[in-house]
RNA sequence: GGUGGGGUAGCGAAGCGGUCAAACGCAUCAGACUGUAAAUCUGACGACUUCGGUCUUCGAAGGUUCGAAUCCUUCCCCCACCA
């Protein structure tokens, strides 16, 4: 087995700054760019590892807030570390704990040492800084363990963002002390909301220190779709060359081809599944909601052309069914489907870009892409 | 045949003289969702509308009243129990 946190480059886009690769981990290789399926409580809601797996995916997410919540951190350790306890073979990527100090803010309170929160679970008073959240993670065994970091909110005042970078970059010295799982892999998290000198000093300073990956954060937190791509640009051109790049919770199609052209690796998002139980699905013209009563009597499929089980096997009117009685076979199959597509979407961008043909491709694909799209 | 209860918007169900086009739930329709407190949330839901309003509703028909889903009369249905 090849070294964990070895990062082959295989071929770089001559037009752009798309890049396919392979990243080693513990739990094998993956090859990027990459979507990663978010499966925050120890699973990838609606569906089996045995179903993520057979969609063709290498890796997946969970989430140290919540599986140090329930069942605890500790537990799953002794159940043989979170591998074992979900039976997943692939790899794991842990998020630290720092989105939600964002997300959860109402209930959290944030010092030097880290956050002191409520419970989302039964309000019970938790702290968890880069001590206790590196430690979780090992207990955890992922192969990819994030920092800890602290995520700012849009918009923020410069100040603020300031001090969030400055912490997180303290907080990131302190995580590099603390022990590891056997193979375990740390990346960093670039903050800096929308101050690009904020970014590229975060970016510096962590490179610095020395990770075996970096993340852009604090990005699709509610800012304007126009303030992406600058936060990317802003911080992946002070990110080495030669180590994976991850753009956090950013998972729209276009958005993803657009940070692939400049330089991203990995991405990860809850939109696939999320959307899916909210009855809509992911189509490479744009989404569309399922439950639209014009689909009553639609005997196509879901994506016309898609292969996946969802599509090559049920009609759009069935879905439609499913999803309107809150039928879980419903929620199921659309997951499916809309990993499908996020999964043959990242493979097509990795063909394009070992053929040089990536430039092409993406220009190709978002002629016909758009947000929500009225006829799919 | 007798006694009691009841008929309210697609369904269920509040209201019991004015603040009622009528609570609430469901169904329906539409929208949102980006490191998952999300199988969640938001809005619409009598008809028209120049979005300010206008008009027709609470089993049916009459009546009382300034004013009725709400009170009275008759009729038509439904349910329960008793014969």
């Amino acid at each position: 087995m090849t070294q964990p946190g070895t990062f082959e480059v295989h071929h770089r886009d001559p037009d752009s700054h798309a890049r396919v690769a392979t990243l080693h981990t513990a739990h094998g290789p993956v090859e990027t760019p990459v979507f990663m399926p978010v499966g925050t409580q120890a699973t990838v809601k609606s569906l089996t590892p045995e179903d993520v797996s057979g969609l063709g995916y290498p890796i997946i997410l969970g989430n140290t807030y919540h599986l140090n919540e329930r069942p605890g951190s500790d537990l799953i350790e002794r159940m043989g570390g979170l591998h074992r306890f979900m039976h997943w073979d692939g790899a794991i990527l842990t998020d630290s704990g720092g989105f939600q100090v964002w997300s959860l803010a109402e209930l959290n309170q944030i010092t030097e040492e880290g956050v002191t929160f409520k419970s989302h679970l039964d309000g019970s008073k938790q702290f968890m800084g880069p001590v206790e959240s590196m430690r979780i993670q090992k207990e955890l065994g992922s192969d990819i363990a994030m920092l800890f970091d602290e995520c700012i909110p849009y918009p923020a005042e410069r100040e603020y963002a300031e001090n969030a970078v400055d912490r997180t970059l303290r907080w990131a010295e302190v995580c590099k002390e603390q022990p590891r799982a056997e193979g375990q892999l740390q990346f960093a998290i670039v903050q800096g909301g929308e101050f690009g000198d904020l970014r590229e000093r975060c970016a510096k300073s962590l490179v610095d220190i020395g990770f075996e990956g970096y993340a852009i954060g604090g990005v699709s937190v509610g800012e304007p779709d126009e303030l992406i791509l600058p936060g990317v640009e802003a911080s992946v051109s002070h990110l080495p060359e030669n180590q994976p790049r991850y753009l956090m919770g950013v998972g729209m199609l276009d958005q993803m081809l657009e940070a692939v052209a400049r330089g991203v690796d990995m991405f990860d998002c809850v939109l696939p599944t999320r959307i899916a139980r909210n009855g809509s699905a992911v189509t490479r013209k744009g989404r569309y909601s399922v439950r639209n009563a014009r689909w009553k009597e639609d005997p196509r499929p879901v994506e016309e052309g898609c292969t996946c089980e969802c599509c090559r096997n049920y009609s759009r009117a069935y879905i439609r069914h499913l999803i309107n009685c809150g039928e879980m076979l419903g929620y199921r199959l659309l997951s499916i489907h809309n990993l499908h597509v996020m999964g043959t979407v990242m493979a097509e961008a990795r063909q394009a870009i070992q053929e040089n043909r990536f430039t092409e491709y993406r220009r190709n694909f978002l002629a016909t892409y758009s947000k929500t799209h009225p006829d799919p």
